[in-house]
DNA sequence: TATTTATGATAGTATTACTATTATTTAAAA
DNA sequence: TTTTAAATAATAGTAATACTATCATAAATA
């Protein structure tokens, strides 16, 4: 039997499971790559399903709209990153080691992992950095969080916050922290890139700095 | 004679300028109230014209595309922005006071001022927290930052960067920090109103827990 | 007064974001 | 093994979006 890591998915996310079938699949795996290779507003059914070889209406029948579509795979990385975090931090005691590990993770571009065929996770990595807070930043988002679209988000912030909790019980600030520990090591690593100004970091360099700065900034604001 | 704040603006932004005329003027102000109540993704220039009661075609003599007048306002928000923070910091002499002024700026949702006419700052201040990062989280960062869009935020982090080095001439980080306040004094926002189990924050309160939370954040992390 | 310039009115195109229909293939149930 | 159901492919069509183009008219300027 081949063991395969299965994320556990929203189905209000989508019509048809795409886990279920070759499809499906196939859909997640083109549009992390044609979301990664051009961007989310360039992004189409009609491209995804060129890419494929199928049609426009075959990736209708699993997603309701390149929203949702979007919100999935972002859903699958919150996911996969939970499961990171638990696996790399099971066995640690010092919550300083673990909380580092964490800030590592989130900032670090990933290889990508062969125990989930479909799903490049180096891509995936990218584009969180790029594309990650379009998933809520819409005007629908009261809508989309009714239907619990961020709940993966809010679990990771919480065992993250708990961490810090563990660091100093006395930390007021623990899950608002642990957003801007997941969001600036995304958006640390675009400014880097992109309008290296806005940060200290020299372009294309890897994400040690950017490591650096936020243990920095972390460690420091969780100190008695 | 009447004084008024005039912004001075990249004019590879628009095609006509249109602080130059009633219709440009127009079509900023209504602009900036469509995008804040129905967000940047419902925004269309027919919407905005018929708002405005002029035509499509218009719209497009003043500015190429919707993207570009995103900028536009999000790039006079960032100049506002870095007005009032030389005014306000202008005669204060501990660098203390003035980051916590700036960080203040930053994160409360001003009262619209009435020497800019045309420009409702409340509701730029929600656009900015809701759309601002849209300004940049796109395929053609490069091409519009080679075009200086983005100088004013540069000089803005420019210039809280400065502020910080007063405080501690040794810290590291001085510009990923500014950058980090500017985002998280709007992120935090949004993540307290729509989402927040991220913060620790209470749901609809002002802003003053999060003035406190980065305060807190910034403060801790720049001290010696 | 002539002439440039801005606006208004209208039309038209390619692309996007869908919905609907029917035929065909594949897989599951009887 | 046949029957039936489910998934997919192929095609068509619609409303809205993101533009471009044209021409007449009004307002400002030379």
């Amino acid at each position: 039997m081949k063991l395969e890591l299965q994320i556990k998915m929203n189905p209000s996310l989508y019509i048809r499971d795409p886990e279920q079938s070759e499809l499906g699949k196939n859909i997640i795996k083109h549009s992390i790559q044609l979301i990664h290779d051009n961007g989310f507003e360039a992004f189409t059914f009609k491209k995804l399903a060129e890419s494929i070889g199928t049609t426009e209406a075959g990736v209708y029948r699993y997603f309701e709209n390149k929203h949702k579509l979007l919100v999935y795979i972002i859903s699958w990385y919150w996911g996969w990153i939970q499961f990171q975090l638990n696996y790399q931090t099971n066995n640690i005691k010092d919550p300083i080691v673990k909380l580092k590990k964490v800030i590592k993770l989130l900032s670090t571009n990933v290889e990508d992992d062969i125990t989930t065929g479909h799903v490049d996770e180096s891509q995936l990595h990218q584009i969180l950095i790029s594309e990650g807070s379009k998933a809520y930043l819409t005007n629908h988002v009261g809508k989309d969080n009714k239907q619990q679209f961020f709940q993966p988000y809010k679990d990771l912030c919480n065992a993250i916050g708990d961490i810090i909790l563990e660091c100093n019980p006395k930390y007021k600030y623990p899950h608002s922290l642990a957003s801007t520990i997941f969001e600036m090591a995304h958006l640390q690593n675009f400014f880097m890139n992109h309008l290296p100004s806005l940060t200290d970091f020299s372009k294309s360099k890897n994400e040690s700095e950017i490591i650096k700065y936020l243990e920095d900034l972390v460690f420091k604001s969780i100190r008695e």
